[in-house]
DNA sequence: TATGAATGAGGGTTCATTCAT
DNA sequence: CATGAATGAACCCTCATTCAT
C-alpha cells in the first residue's frame, strides 16, 4: 500500500515500551475487525481496547487502512510459514496426507486469526493489495505442486493450483460455519473430495 | 408478520406508480451494495440512483436493513427457480452434465446479482436470516443428491451436500475473480473435481 | 390563531360522513396527541389512528397547528359549560361545597382530555392563544367568585381569582400524578386549603 | 454505574478545557431548551450557541437525553440546597416567613433556571426520573414541616407536604406568567392562602 | 373527494482524523 | 511521545406538507 518497503507503521517504533504497544494495538484491531467487521471496527474501540489514547494509535498507524495493512501483512507472513512446512513435506508424504495438511492449512490460520477473511473478503481493502495476496498463494500452492508434478506444463499446474486453493478456502468456510450440523464429516468428504482429485491428477 | 408472504416493505405499494418505484429502488440497491458493499452503500445515493428522492426510498424501505432483506428475498428466490431446474433433471442427466450444471448455478446468479454475495458474505445481515437461507440451499442440494443415490443414509446425504455446496460457492467465487489468470481452464478444474467426485460417491 | 370567525377547520365539512369523519380525527389526534405529546404526535399516526388517510386528514386540518386548535376550541367549550355549571350554584351552595366543586372542576375535565394540559402547557402552541384562553379561564372564576362576594373591589378579585385558580390547576395535577402515594388524602388536603382560605376571605 | 455520583456524561473531562466546555455547553442547553422547550432545542443549535462544534458536545454528552439530565442534576442540587436553607430556619421561623420562604423557593430556582419546567413538565424525560424528583421533592417538604409538627403521623404529614408542594409550584407558575395583571398581589394573595393553611394546620 | 405517493429540509449521531498541551 | 479534546462531513432516518390520480 505504502510506497515504502514494507510495513505499515509510520514511524516503526524505537523502544521496547513502543513495540509492545504496536502489538497490543494490532492484537486488539484484530480482536475489534474480528467481532464488527472493518467498517464496525472504530479507531477509538481499538485504542481503548488497547489500553491506549486514540492519539497513541495514530501516532502508529496513520490511518485505519494502515491498521488493516499491519494484520493483514501479519496473517500473511503466518501462512506462508505454514504453506513452508507443507511445501517441505509435498514430495515424500503420502497424497492423503497432503490432502489433509491442504485443507487444514487454511482452517488454522482463519481459527488463529478471525480477522483474517474479514479484510480479505469485504471489499474495503484495496483490491491491488489482495490481488497480490491472490497471486502470491496460488504461487504457494502451484510449488507444492509441482513437487508432485514436474513435468506438468505450467498452464495446467496453475489451473490446478487454483482449484485445490479454492478447496482450502471451502474448508476454512465450512470449519467457520458455527451453524453446519455434521460439520466434522462435511469436512472429512469435502477432503475426501480433494484427496480423489489430486490422485486422478498427481499419479 | 403480515398474513402475506413476508417482505421487508414497510408498505407494500398500491398504485402502479409505487410498484415501479420499488423495483426502480431495489434494482438502484442491487447496484449501489455491489458497487460499495453493504456499509459502504448509502440510502441517498440508492435513493439518487433510483431517481427518487431520499422520502421516496423511506416510504417503502423503513430501513436500510430492509433494502438489504428484500434484495436477499429477491435472489433467494431466484436461486431457488434455478435449483428447481436443476432438481428436475437430475434423476436422468449425465453426471458430468449434473456437475456442470451445479458448478454453473452459482456462477450463473452472482453474475446476474453481485450484490447476493455482499449481502451473504459481509456479517453486516441477521445472522439468524442468513442461517436460515445457508439451510434451505443445503436442504435443496441435498433433495437434488438424492435423485441419484435413493438410499445413501441421511447423514452421509447431507455431509455430501454441504461438500458439494462448497465447489457451487467456489465456482461462483473463481468466475467472479477478474484477476485469476486462465480463470476458465481453472473453472473447468474444479468441474472436473466435482464430476469425479460425484461419480465415485453415486456410482 | 386564524383570522376567521372561530373553527380551524380549512372548510367545515358538508355532508354527514365528514362530520364524522373529522369526529374521528379530532378523537384520534386526541389520543395521539396525549400520548406523545404535540411533538411527538405525527400527522401520519392522527390520521392512520382514525382510519383515515393523511391526505384525508389535510383535507379537513390544513397544519397539525390546526388540529391542536380544533382540540383545544372543543376543550375550552366544555370547560365552560363545566364551569357554568358551578357559576349557578355558586351563590347559593355552602362555601365547602364551593370549594369541591371547584377541586374537581378541571381534575374531570383534565381525566376527560389528557390532551388539554400537553396542548396548554407545552409551549409548542400560539402563546397568544393561551394567553387568550388564561384569561377567560380568569374572568370565569372571577365570575364565579363575585357571586359570593358582591362588593369586593375588582383587583383584590382578581387576585383572589388567580390564586383559586392555581389551586384549580394543583388539583388537576395531583389527580393525574399516579406517583403519588396517598394521592386521595392529599387532594382532600387540597381542597381543605382551598376551603379555608374561601372562608376566610369571602365570609 | 461509574463509582462516583453519577453524571450523564459520557467522559467526564479531564483537562481544564474540556470542563469549561462542558460548562458552557451546560448552559446553552439551558439556554435553547428554557427558549424552544426540548423537543424544539437542536443540538446543532446547542452546540453552536457554547461556540462548540457539534462532534464535541457529542463528546461530552451522548445524547441529547443526556444533556437534559444533567443539567436536571445541576438543577436539582441547587433546588435541594435552596431547601437545606429553608430547612435549617424551619423550626424557628414565624410560620409567616416560613410560608414566604416556601412560595418563593421555587420562584427563585424557575427563574434562574427557566429550563427547568421544561424539563419536568415536558413528557419527554423519562419518567422514571421524574418520579425520582419528585419523590426526593417531597421528602423535602415532609422534612421540613415536620420540624413544625413533630408529632403528626406520616401520613398525614405526606399529604400536608404534597399539598404544600403543589402552592409552592403554583406560585413558581404563576410568577412565570407574564400575561398575568396584578401577578404581584396574586402570589401575595397564593402565599396567603399557604400560610393561613400552615397555621390552621401547625398550630 | 379520497388516497397513496413524493418531497426534502432538518434532526440526532458517528467517527476518522488533526491539534494543542 | 502521550493524551484528551476538537472538528465537521456524512449518515440514517423522520415528518409536515404538497401532488397527482
Amino acid at each position: 500500500m505504502s510506497s515504502q518497503k514494507a510495513s505499515a507503521l509510520s514511524k516503526p517504533p524505537q523502544r521496547r515500551r513502543g513495540r509492545e504497544r504496536v502489538a497490543a494495538l494490532l492484537a486488539a484491531g484484530a480482536q475489534v475487525i474480528a467481532e464488527k467487521g472493518y467498517d464496525g471496527a472504530t479507531m477509538t474501540e481499538i485504542a481503548a481496547r488497547a489500553g491506549a489514547s486514540i492519539g497513541s494509535l495514530y501516532q502508529f498507524f496513520p490511518t485505519k487502512a494502515a491498521v488493516a495493512d499491519a494484520l493483514l501483512e501479519q496473517y500473511m507472513a503466518a501462512v506462508h510459514a505454514h504453506l513452508d512446512g507443507i511445501e517441505a513435506q509435498a514430495a515424500t508424504a503420502p497424497l492423503a496426507d497432503l490432502a489433509q495438511a491442504l485443507c487444514h492449512a487454511l482452517v488454522t490460520m482463519r481459527a488463529a486469526n478471525p480477522a483474517l477473511v474479514v479484510l480479505i473478503e469485504n471489499g474495503t481493502i484495496d483490491p491491488a493489495m489482495i490481488a497480490t495476496i491472490r497471486r502470491a498463494m496460488r504461487q504457494r500452492v502451484v510449488a507444492i505442486l509441482r513437487r508432485r508434478a514436474r513435468r506438468m506444463p505450467a498452464a495446467e499446474l496453475a489451473a490446478m493450483a487454483a482449484a485445490v486453493l479454492q478447496m482450502m478456502k471451502s474448508a476454512a468456510a465450512m470449519h467457520a460455519d458455527a451453524t453446519l450440523p455434521g460439520r466434522k464429516a462435511a469436512l472429512e468428504e469435502l477432503c475426501r473430495m480433494l484427496c480423489g482429485y489430486l490422485q486422478a491428477r498427481l499419479d
